[in-house]
DNA sequence: CCAGGCGATGACGAAATCGTCACTTACGAG
DNA sequence: CTCGTAAGTGACGATTTCGTCATCGCCTGG
């Protein structure tokens, strides 16, 4: 009964974050397509739900695609975050971080596509990857194991290299992409200042188990 | 006459020419605001040029954008051309024509945009910047200056840095970007295996002169 | 000077897309 | 049980965009 009444309005608010959710899934298949262009009536129809819904929702389509945009971010970097926890070098969660990125490109390929098609526009931005990266650069200079002059610009590289990386496995699925992943962030690290062979040895430990997290 | 005559038909192929090319230019503008879905009439008004002019010369707007993007990329590998002449060490020209690249997303702003709006997707493209940077970096490694395992996976990272760079001048107009395109080159020069010293010293070398190129 | 061809042009009918609105359905309070 | 409200729905008229086509004007060769 207190679970019920605790905060109060319960059937009818699930109904309504059912249909949004419904029409942001949609948008983000297209978005994943990079079909921007949609007619409202294809994505309601994708969604499944009545043509006149959307505009209970949203304003406009670009509305839509940027709730899409960021819902997927939100996804994105919890994952993430699952999958970090408990290191405690800050060059081994920076590796491990990029590593299951490259990784998460084959994996979840909408999700990707996502990123691919919005990339740089998200490499400033203060939700998703980037802001995690920012603070595992900067960990990683309070503990002495990174020496680069100005985080910020070290991070234009990281961000870049995870982005064109995605694109460089998404253009050619017959490469190895654990292979790419690894040697990439290897150049990374040593890029950040990290000495070669401790560069190439964080790149060869155990990634986390992947399978059985998204149900 | 023989110069008229060499390959004859002359007028009517120029007055071809720079309706095309109005048109090219026109969906360069668009492409550099990011507007992609323009109307074909409003093209064809910018390019002061007929609305039927446009199915004279294209199929579609993607036809017409995929032109407008070939041209800027080869304007823009064409200027690098010129401002790479005479150098002999391959870190250098590298070095150059990565600066020189930052240097180019103020002063030609458009070009700039239309590389942003574009970017993953000309990284693994055989024409414009990704080619030379590809030819570059073997070099440097046939010359014993870069120390990489596989020149395609640095490419990479170099090609996504300068994008990011890129998008980071543009959305930090206040940044200073000398200062920072010549800092991140050095973070790449690094990571391409050159000592941290020469990384440094050779960011600090003079550029060519960037004014009078373009008329 | 004439004729033929090629490219330029914009009016027009066809088609796609928009966003509102009047109506329905589901829920919950009294 | 009844009513009020919030959300869902899709038909419809308005608007935008498309791409064709008949016509025009410039060039060139004869």
């Amino acid at each position: 009964m207190d679970q019920q009444l605790r905060h109060a309005p319960n059937r009818l608010e699930r109904r309504k974050a059912r249909t949004r959710s419904a029409l942001v899934r949609a948008a983000q298949t297209f978005l994943a397509a990079g079909k921007l262009n949609v007619p409202i009536l294809e994505l309601t129809q994708a969604a499944d739900v009545g043509m006149g819904s959307f505009y209970n929702h949203f304003d406009s389509r670009e509305q839509l695609f940027q709730a899409a945009v960021e819902d997927a971010l939100d996804r994105y970097g919890a994952l993430l975050d699952e999958l970090t926890v408990g290191l405690d070098d800050p060059a081994h969660v920076f590796a491990q971080s990029f590593r299951l990125t490259g990784r998460l490109h084959r994996r979840t390929p909408e999700l990707s596509k996502v990123l691919l098609n919005n990339g740089l526009a998200l490499a400033g931005s203060d939700r998703g990857l980037a802001p995690r990266a920012r603070r595992d650069i900067e960990d990683g200079l309070r503990a002495g194991r990174f020496r680069v002059r100005e985080p910020e610009l070290a991070m234009v590289i990281v961000a870049g290299a995870a982005l064109c990386l995605g694109q460089l496995l998404h253009d050619h699925p017959e490469r190895d992409d654990a292979a790419a992943t690894d040697q990439v962030t290897e150049d990374v690290l040593r890029m950040l200042g990290l000495a070669p062979d401790q560069a190439h040895e964080i790149c060869q430990r155990p990634l986390p188990d992947l399978d059985g997290l998204r149900p």
